[in-house]
DNA sequence: CAGTATCCTGATCGATACTG
DNA sequence: CAGTATCGATCAGGATACTG
């Protein structure tokens, strides 16, 4: 009832609310590990920045691990953390909730606009 | 082609990335039913304007129904649809892991921040 | 009561260029 | 290869004032 029930989800939920983070962990999960350069082909239209500022932030949240390999050139591995690995099943949960209700919602819409 | 329409994810999440639509219908859920001016005393830091635009989002959605009663002065109720009931159960498993993972998170960050 | 209408600010995101 | 630096555009969100 209190407000503040529903504030912990504010500070964690709105990580997830932009636009690469979720995706950025299902690619993670998908392959177990991979490299900077590998996760930017798995989402071709992920901006070079935006990849790294996402990494960044999900490392930062201990959701996703950095590991570099003192080599050259470089390699780094990202994988996710336990933690990280934690959040796919309600990740999947969420996609395919979409994927049922999404026809209805589009219907919704196209419907709501046509009524002014 | 918008990205938008072969990943229905990030159409469908990123409505529920807001700042508002989840706390909305918490507070929908849990009264049921609730008037505009009943919902900004629930949430009390949203402004008239975001609540106004978040109510009409999640009614295009299909989310929530309005229902307007032609009286004076205005009565204007608001509740969840099936649809939007059924997100529920999702909103309370991320809730639910945000609680458990909240006090990781905040120290993972703040080891982040001494590390560099 | 239940909203709109304006105006404004800060954050988010993308493009481009550069580097150890 | 794996980033960072810089800049500019776009947009979500807030403050305030007004209305049927």
């Amino acid at each position: 009832m209190n407000p503040d029930d529903a504030c912990p989800i504010r500070d964690i939920l709105n990580r997830f609310g932009d636009k690469w983070s979720i995706l950025v962990m299902v690619q993670l999960h998908r392959h177990r590990v991979l490299r900077f350069s590998a996760i930017g082909k798995s989402i071709p239209d992920i901006s070079q920045r935006m990849l790294a500022v996402t990494l960044r932030t999900l490392e930062a949240d201990g959701l996703v691990k950095r590991k570099v390999y003192p080599e050259v050139p470089p390699r780094v591995e990202y994988q996710l953390t336990t933690m990280g690995e934690s959040l796919i099943p309600l990740i999947r949960n969420m996609v395919e909730w979409a994927r049922e209700n999404r026809g209805e919602i589009i219907r919704s819409r196209n419907a709501y606009e046509g009524r002014e």
